[in-house]
DNA sequence: TGAGTCAAATTGCAAC
DNA sequence: GTTGCAATTTGACTCA
């Protein structure tokens, strides 16, 4: 832009802006409103795409050399008799542009001037201004749009990654229960052998006989898990169902393995949490 | 030439 | 009564 089109008024709003052929002055030497005529001129002078040299020609006021201005008296309700619509001109629309970047609203008074300098009916003004708020509104719903968009896109690439990760430590926490199972019922088949070698009458064997009654089992048989329904010692059942169990303190172990059985025994202080969505329904 | 697009304009409603 | 908004209509224009 040579000419940026600004004029300041003290009669009007600080965002107001006149049209840049008031300033540059070479589009108004004769002092007459500005108004279709002028502008059709400044579209030869400057050279416009053609589609708006159409619409240029096709302009009210071109042909017939009639000047529109704010104060003509015509009708706001629709066109004038026999009007057709017609496209507003380049120059008019990039005035308009420039005043709707300063302020979308649209005052009485701005509308007045803008109607006179652009030789449009105030209504027309108000119009304009009222569609180009609303392909604003329908460029920000785009946008916003895109970044919800963007958004959900994000959302899903971490849910599938933590999908992953989650696998991952099932396998381990099944892995890792598998081998304790195994160590427990080798122990106890030592534990067995040892008895057998030892004589009947030890109160501590017999006590842990007891224990091992599936009666006696601290849960109810629908918490079994599968694993270890066939093998099933009740200290196994203990160590694998400690960890439901929120009052059970767990003993710290200090080894990778072990920290990974502080998480489960953390999980106890979590009730609302379980990786598995039917943890509920083992067997 | 007809479908599609864009922008000017209308209509109806609500808020102030 | 005025203004803004959403929905809609209308007309000019482009393009295959």
């Amino acid at each position: 832009m040579a000419c940026n089109g600004m004029a300041s008024s003290s009669s009007f709003p600080s965002n107001f802006m006149v049209p840049m052929q008031i300033n540059c002055g070479e589009e108004n030497q004769l002092g007459i409103p500005v108004g279709p005529l002028l502008l059709a001129n400044l579209q030869d002078l400057r050279g416009v795409p053609p589609m708006m040299g159409k619409i240029s020609r096709s302009f009210p006021g071109i042909e017939t050399g009639d000047e529109m201005t704010a104060d003509d008296d015509l009708s706001d309700d629709g066109l004038p008799a026999g009007e057709k619509k017609k496209r507003l001109n380049i120059e008019q629309v990039r005035t308009l542009e420039r005043n709707f970047e300063l302020g979308n609203r649209l005052e009485p008074e701005r509308k007045m001037q803008l109607a006179r300098v652009l030789g449009l009916r105030p209504r027309q003004v108000a119009i304009w201004f009222q569609n180009r708020r609303a392909r604003w509104k329908t460029k920000q719903l785009e946008k916003e749009y895109d970044v919800l968009k963007r958004q959900l896109e994000a959302t899903k690439t971490e849910n599938e990654a933590l999908q992953v990760q989650n696998k991952k430590l099932q396998a381990e926490i099944l892995a890792l229960r598998g081998g304790e199972a195994s160590e427990l019922i080798n122990l106890n088949k030592e534990t067995e052998g040892s008895c057998s070698n030892r004589s009947e009458n030890s109160s501590d064997i017999n006590l842990d006989i007891s224990r091992t009654s599936v009666t006696e089992s601290p849960l109810p048989p629908h918490q079994t898990l599968p694993y270890f329904q066939s093998v099933r010692p009740a200290d196994t059942d203990l160590l694998l169902h400690s960890s439901c169990k929120p009052e059970f303190q767990c003993p710290k172990v200090e080894n990778d393995e072990g920290s990974f059985i502080n998480l489960l025994c953390s999980m106890g202080d979590q009730p609302a949490f379980w990786p598995w969505p039917d943890h509920h329904n083992f067997h």
